[in-house]
DNA sequence: CCTTTTTCTGACCAACTGGTAAAATAGAGG
DNA sequence: CCTCTATTTTACCAGTTGGTCAGAAAAAGG
């Protein structure tokens, strides 16, 4: 029974899981304390745990919240579309989630980097199949010369790393090809667009 | 000065920068703690902070080490070579340091999410002077017709993203693709062969 | 205005953190 | 065997950590 919010409860509920991104993206789970996250917050750290029961639950709360939003481009690939322009889609749409959501990518990588200890179980089931739903589906389209003949599973693995590279590894490409904001993602579509078109022509 | 170390200081050297290597890597800097790291050396902490002065000189030491590993390959890199096969060569010997040294690669991993603290000064002299280096030569070739045109920095961003995928993201890669240890490097192997084949050709 | 519920705070706690000091032990050289 | 140095342990410390609790302060409801 959920029952309805206060206006207080909403606000406070957002400030605390906004602040909790910015804490565990940059330090992991165990690196990042509820007394900055506090901080962040500017809500007394009791009154973090009035609102959540753990730093447990707050960590829990947003990789729940995170997995929804990144498998659902995933899952919007459609069988009946074109097929190079349903693979180009995903694409363009998870280079946007990087660009726009960077923190929420980060939080991401630290979690699988660490071994996925929360997230195993449920990359098992509803990624696993949600995958090997979409693989079927490359698999036809290869078959029907519909676009070029290759790893399907690594196909996935390619767009997920090419595009995730430039939200969890913005420090780095800041470093090596100068700090400015949207540039790098021009650039990195231009480049995208170009090797995966090359890579999906029969 | 530094004198020849004792047996003793050789073993102890290596067991608790290989345990710190295990722990960093999968916790970053601050989730890591001493007794973490004591336990897993099996080497008491007063004892671990006899051969290093503090827990960040033991991060430090690793990092640095890794950073030589990591750029050698890119340095090796001819402008004299055949273009194709430097550049594949390099993507291979990438891939190669991923399977090989999967802890390494997401230290490395951890250090850029977590916005580079200690690493961005090396990386904004250091490795942009090599990349920057590099670029010129991809410029070269790719102006001669030797290699298809295309932003030669993002070429080196994806062959960095797609090798190192397959250490930082290992636990995702498990959970889509089952648990084996070597299949997935073979495939990946061919997944990326053909691609850069593609994308390389002018 | 008063009552009831919700929200918030200050004081506190036990466990853990990185790090220290001194003394105990082990090794090497003679 | 003795001496000197290198290594290791025990006991400890001050600061931080996630979390609790009783009560204060606001809001909400009437």
């Amino acid at each position: 029974m959920p029952t309805r919010q206060t206006r207080i409860q909403r606000k406070n509920h957002i400030a605390i899981l906004d602040a909790a991104l910015e804490v565990f993206s940059l330090q992991g789970f165990r690196g990042a304390t509820l007394d900055e996250i506090a901080n962040v917050a500017q809500i007394s750290k009791p009154n973090i745990l009035y609102y959540f029961t753990s730093k447990d639950a707050i960590y829990t709360a947003l990789l729940t919240d995170l997995l929804a939003t990144w498998l659902d481009p995933l899952r919007a690939i459609d069988p009946e579309g074109d097929p190079i322009t349903e693979i180009m889609t995903y694409l363009r749409c998870k280079l946007d989630l990087s660009r726009d959501f960077p923190r929420e990518s980060r939080l991401f990588a630290n979690e699988i980097i660490q071994g996925a200890p929360r997230l195993k179980a449920v990359l098992e089931t509803e990624l696993k199949e949600l995958v090997d739903d979409k693989v079927k589906i490359f698999t036809i389209w290869m078959n029907a010369g519909k676009i070029a003949q290759m790893h399907p599973v690594h196909l996935l693995f390619s767009i997920w790393s090419l595009t995730q590279h430039y939200a969890d590894f913005d420090a780095q490409v800041q470093a090596v090809s100068g700090p400015s904001n949207s540039p790098h993602y021009a650039d990195a579509w231009g480049f995208l667009e170009l090797l995966f078109t090359k890579l999906l022509r029969p």
